[in-house]
DNA sequence: CGATATGTTGAAAAAAGTCAATGGCAGTGG
DNA sequence: CCACTGCCATTGACTTTTTTCAACATATCG
């Protein structure tokens, strides 16, 4: 897998006091005051699909905030494979690591059309000197990006479920938000990247899936898929036992 | 598998400034003065192996620094099976979540005789106010739990590599130190729950390393494996090919 | 309209899981 | 002190799941 394009679109200076993501975002607990200083150093980001926002080993000097579309996080394994070990949504934050002065952890890749604001370290270590407000949102972030990590090896990693229940559980998680039924469409190679499989086992899943009904491709835009989400659930169990 | 033991032993209130981990620890940056009012509230604990810290779920209102030993820390798989997510050395941090109010997100269970500090959060809280240079600490030991938390997957996980390879891998990462050739040696249970592999795949894969000499039981204490890193080192990176 | 990507399907091979039997060791209680 | 019991580890034979290899379909894009 090779991403070769590294397209993207700059679409102006943030104005954070409009955004849509604000408040489930990084500067959610600050004043108007504190924002009036950055819109000139913030940058409002477009990529599209499968483009490249940083690589894992370069030096960190900006973090993101994910406006909408996803972002997964690659790392290489020792024998060269790559595995996806997250997905970032809206209101997520990318690079948080920059705030450390280490290199980037991880190699960021769009995993749909995707806006991202970009905010270099300095900014937010100037609030985070002026503002003690900073301070807690930040610990938040921290504190969901470990959630995530922790839970994918115990939820999504073979050895837990048949590959079955282990696909039904990440299209759950790829739902656009908690209510929606809506999920994320990815590439078999992702899905295989995030569930630890081939490509073609992920197909023969899939198929098994749709026949069953469970899951049907929103046809227009091949970017999402349709769940039904109670049955998917169930799946999601494993061991789905007859009524007796 | 049920851990009963709960018995711990309290060894008298903490004195910090004479710590042997302190430099790794959270409270490294802090100054004499800072520490003096703490000795009441921050206790020391020794736990047997097998001693059930917290359980997930519970309520938080103390994080632990490891000094001595191992713990690992437990999550609960949508079918019941329990994964193991990190395992803590000497200078990490259990219950971090603590800080935000959170329940604790792992059962943690120590993984050999183990001494830790018992630090109620409010005290976290109060030098958090008073002194600024905890906060580097802190987003430095959120940013290692999250390292690892990532890099478990990735590296340890099925489907990136075979048994043997990541049985090395896991060995390699369970050192004593990065330059010590003693591992702990857990249970098979445990490897199997760290690997998502069943304890006779285990117990084969360990066999087969072992019959090739790479491990070897330190017998006194069944304690500690006795590693030849540079051969599991190869075996780690899976393929191994020969010269030609 | 081809050419390259990506997805699908089948059949055979390999890996890991399951089931079952056995061995070793520590702690218990006669 | 020794048999007994329970726990953990080991090993073998067999089953199931996943991978591998290969062929083919379908879509995308210039």
């Amino acid at each position: 897998m090779r991403y070769v394009k590294i397209k993207s679109q700059w679409q102006g200076h943030s104005d954070c006091s409009g955004c849509g993501v604000r408040q489930s975002a990084l500067f959610a607990d600050l004043r108007e005051e504190d924002l009036s200083s950055l819109h000139e150093t913030i940058d409002d980001l477009e990529f599209e699909r499968n483009a490249v926002m940083y690589h894992m080993g370069a030096s960190a000097d900006c973090l993101f905030t994910v406006r909408r579309g996803a972002v997964k996080l690659l790392r290489y394994t020792p024998d060269g494979t790559q595995r996806i070990v997250r997905v970032l949504r809206p209101g997520d934050v990318a690079g948080i690591e920059a705030l450390l002065q280490r290199p980037y952890q991880h190699t960021a890749v769009t995993a749909a059309p995707t806006a991202v604001c970009r905010i270099p370290v300095e900014v937010v270590e100037g609030l985070n000197r002026s503002t003690p407000r900073l301070h807690r949102r930040l610990m938040d972030k921290w504190h969901t990006a470990l959630s995530e990590a922790d839970a994918w090896p115990s939820e999504l990693a073979a050895g837990s479920a048949p590959v079955r229940a282990r696909m039904a559980r990440m299209l759950l998680r790829l739902r656009l938000s908690a209510e929606s039924d809506l999920a994320l469409r990815l590439a078999l190679e992702d899905i295989g990247a995030i569930l630890g499989i081939k490509v073609e086992t992920a197909s023969r899943a899939l198929s098994a899936l749709r026949r069953d009904g469970f899951i049907v491709p929103e046809d227009r835009e091949r970017q999402f898929y349709r769940l039904d989400v109670a049955s998917l659930e169930l799946e999601a169990m494993g061991e789905v036992r007859e009524a007796e």
